[in-house]
DNA sequence: TTATAAATTTAATATTCATCTAATTAGATA
DNA sequence: TATCTAATTAGATGAATATTAAATTTATAA
């Protein structure tokens, strides 16, 4: 990552207002007015810093009628915080033993895989801890086509393919930052904001 | 954490120049007018800089004649970056099984203890692995007094109890902000500032 | 179509802040 | 003491930006 970067995820949560508005989506996804009342500023406030952390990539939004519904972006807010650390303190002591790492992580996928999918391919059930859900979730929706929009419907039907609780699931894909949706369009996002198991702890 | 202090944080890394003085410093400490030749700017600017950095406790100086030198405060780096993420998600996931970690960390901490000492208190030798290491200075310095001023022949003496190398393991001490250091005079800085072996992966 | 509700844009204001030059301080050395 | 060097302060300037009220846009509902 370059210094620009870097510099303008600082400036995005370098106000109090916009750390409030983050905190206040860390609780669920809020809209406009909502968020203007309870930090005591205008809509229009909200709208610009809105821009400000849509520039960053700090939060994504999502239309229902009139009102426009803003949400965290888990995965860019923790990857961030980690890349300027790395970029400060570039391979100073991180590159160690990088390559064992990555093959150690594949294993434990695999394993997880192994472990929670039938030989058919189907979900046995959905893992309870986080990392493992995860890597689930990941497997899963891998089998999209990305750039592709689905409908609801089509979403719901592909995870029935794994799992009978499709709108669980269908929740947690949105969620954790694999799909989005607009006015029950599903679309799969890029990789890269994926919220990535690997991070945790 | 508070608000003000998440967002002063913030606030200290949304500056080009001030980003490029960390990196510049995470490579060894550097004097004013070096880090403004540099950067290309007047040592005012530096002066400047350095005040907001000190203020959000990011960095370290020490004064040699005539020359201060600034240097990477790494402790409050790192931690400063996690507790921000953690103000955002305050709970969200966090808390659960916190009490069962504190016991872990503290039987690591042990092991690590009985395993590098005698059972007359020295150190058999310097791990090499970062984590235990730093369990083991943690454990060292925690023997000397706080807010007392310290000669550095005192420190020497003080080190040889457990070791003989004392010049490697006095400049460790100041490297992980164990210690602080100026004009020849050391003294313990606060447990909080000290570079912490569970923060690490 | 008209009315309504939410969000955005616009324009204005006030504040913060990065940077410079010039003057000053603090410490070391001769 | 006088002098040199590094750093800081003071003041000025210009750019960025947080906020608001008012006007405008966008999409829904009647």
């Amino acid at each position: 990552m370059q210094l620009d970067k870097v510099v303008a995820y600082h400036k995005a949560l370098a106000d109090p207002t916009r750390i409030r508005m983050l905190i206040l989506l860390a609780g669920g996804e809020r809209n406009g007015q909502t968020l203007a009342e309870k930090l005591s500023v205008t809509p229009a406030t909200i709208t610009h810093h809105a821009a400000k952390l849509r520039e960053a990539s700090l939060i994504n939004e999502r239309r229902d009628k009139n009102t426009i519904y803003f949400s965290l972006n888990d995965c860019f807010l923790k990857g961030n915080a980690e890349a300027a650390l790395r970029l400060i303190y570039r391979g100073a002591d991180g590159t160690e033993g990088e390559e064992n790492m990555e093959e150690e992580l594949e294993r434990t996928r695999s394993s997880v895989i192994r472990h929670f999918f039938t030989k058919e391919g189907r979900l046995k059930h959905v893992p309870a801890q986080l990392k493992k859900k995860l890597i689930v979730l990941e497997h899963i929706v891998s089998h999209l086509e990305s750039g592709r929009k689905y409908a609801e419907k089509e979403i719901n039907e592909f995870i029935k393919q794994y799992h009978e609780d499709f709108a669980t699931m269908r929740r947690e894909f949105i969620m954790h930052q694999f799909m989005y949706r607009e006015d029950g369009v599903y679309e799969l996002n890029p990789p890269e904001m994926w919220a990535k198991w690997h991070r945790l702890s």
